[in-house]
DNA sequence: TTCAGTCCGAATGTATACAATCAACCGAGC
DNA sequence: GCTCGGTTGATTGTATACATTCGGACTGAA
């Protein structure tokens, strides 16, 4: 109903895909920002009419989103967009928190390459960079998260194992289980830095703990650094800045 | 080569399943024996000549055997055959390990529902009469697994966690990661039974650490629990057993 | 008025034809 | 003789036509 992402999403990153994965891609979006009703069926000619490729890439993507976990398979066929409680993302939180504690657990235990280590620092040195201004700004706050991205997945390098990797990466992938959910939204904030100072705090422990192979202070940190997403979630849901956020109407009240 | 499955495989369970479900189900079955070459490419036209299904459910089936974990998609379009090393299945078996374990914290955290750890209680109680006796023939040992299964299916129950659930289903699904794998494989060994007896003693334990709301004791017996197929592993790999497992070419030696 | 049966339509599941891309092989030129 | 380029074959990605099944609405009778 808003706009044809044929025309309209001309995103050079698609530029080289197969209409599959463009599919996927435009039907996550589609999904996150809440365009597609949650619980009602999706109808595949609707889809096909509105990203104006066949039903092939479509189901494709359909199938692929299922797995992510977006979309649920309904009993008699077709999918609808799956709905999620507080308590799923509350779940879903708890559950990179312990994945990413056995990353670094593994990584404290056998060792992380010097090269990883090295990146882990200069990482959280540029978050520190980041942090060192007194006030931030929202492009302060998009650098963060992009960093603090790029530090969850060098520590899930660390771990040195494929199937951890892709398992974590399947979680992350949850709604708002990524290790920066909620932190834009909690950009306003009065004590919106602090926070960030404290994550920052804990990436330094864990990395620390993991060059003094202590795995079990390792996985520790990492669940407690989970846990800052679950009270950045309690409190956006408190002062209603959840409103702001498109993604939100998957989080049924109540649940 | 072998055989072919649409007049061969007439399992009664696949009637009303679709074609896409059906290739999915031979298709494991297919890699697990071995059956399909590993690391080179899967020629679809190859599947489709020999299940006799056209290339649409056969697509269907690959892409969600990729997602499985059992298949990698190649550069340039199509699937391979995925090789696990020796490390690679200590890592599922470990992630099982933390995922069970953090459904067993979560069900003595939260509390479970009266009918399901009366279910628990019970399935522990066959498990006793199946151990009761001082030599196991072959029939105990499988009714032991598939109590086994129930079992662990009830601890993933207990958590109360949809996302957990699923997350631990897949886990389990990786090659070797199940509960179960390995047992009927020691089966022969002298101390069978012992180890079926230890773990008997850890699904107790567990059971009352959970209704006791012994939220990290929980967790750290089914983390130990889990160990205990790593041993069976090494013991096997050590033996030779694996030998007589279709399955294990997918383990390729010091990978 | 209500219930049951049948018919119609729309949706998904399947098969196949077409397009595009990648790789290998052969030949020509340097 | 070696290398580079073109051509051919095969294989995957896409589109579409067909089959099948589910749900709903309408009609008839009790």
């Amino acid at each position: 109903m808003t706009r044809k992402p044929p025309l309209a999403v001309a995103d050079p990153a698609d530029a080289g895909a197969s209409q599959a994965v463009k599919a996927q891609l435009w039907l996550r979006e589609l999904i996150l920002a809440g365009d597609l009703p949650s619980g009602e069926r999706i109808a595949e000619l609707a889809i096909v009419e509105r990203l104006g490729v066949s039903r092939t890439p479509i189901r494709a993507a359909l199938m692929r989103l299922e797995q992510e976990g977006l979309l649920e398979a309904l009993p008699n066929g077709g999918y609808a967009v799956r709905t999620f409680s507080e308590g799923d993302v509350c779940d879903a939180i708890e559950m990179r928190g312990t994945l990413e504690g056995l990353a670094a657990r593994l990584a404290a235990e056998r060792g992380a390459s010097a090269p990883v280590l090295h990146s882990a620092r200069e990482c959280l040195g540029q978050i520190d960079a980041v942090l060192g201004q007194p006030a931030l700004n929202e492009q302060a706050f998009t650098r963060y998260v992009s960093l603090n991205e790029i530090f969850h997945n060098l520590l899930s390098d660390m771990a040195g194992s494929r199937l951890v990797a892709r398992e974590l990466e399947r979680v992350v992938r949850l709604p708002f289980a990524s290790p920066s959910a909620f932190v834009v939204l909690r950009a306003n904030s009065p004590e919106a830095r602090d926070m960030l100072v404290v994550a920052q705090d804990q990436h330094r422990q864990v990395l620390d703990a993991i060059e003094g192979r202590e795995g079990s202070r390792a996985e520790s940190i990492m669940r407690e650094h989970a846990r800052i997403a679950r009270r950045n979630l309690r409190d956006a849901m408190l002062s209603h800045d959840l409103d702001r956020m498109a993604a939100v109407r998957l989080i049924r009240k109540r649940g």
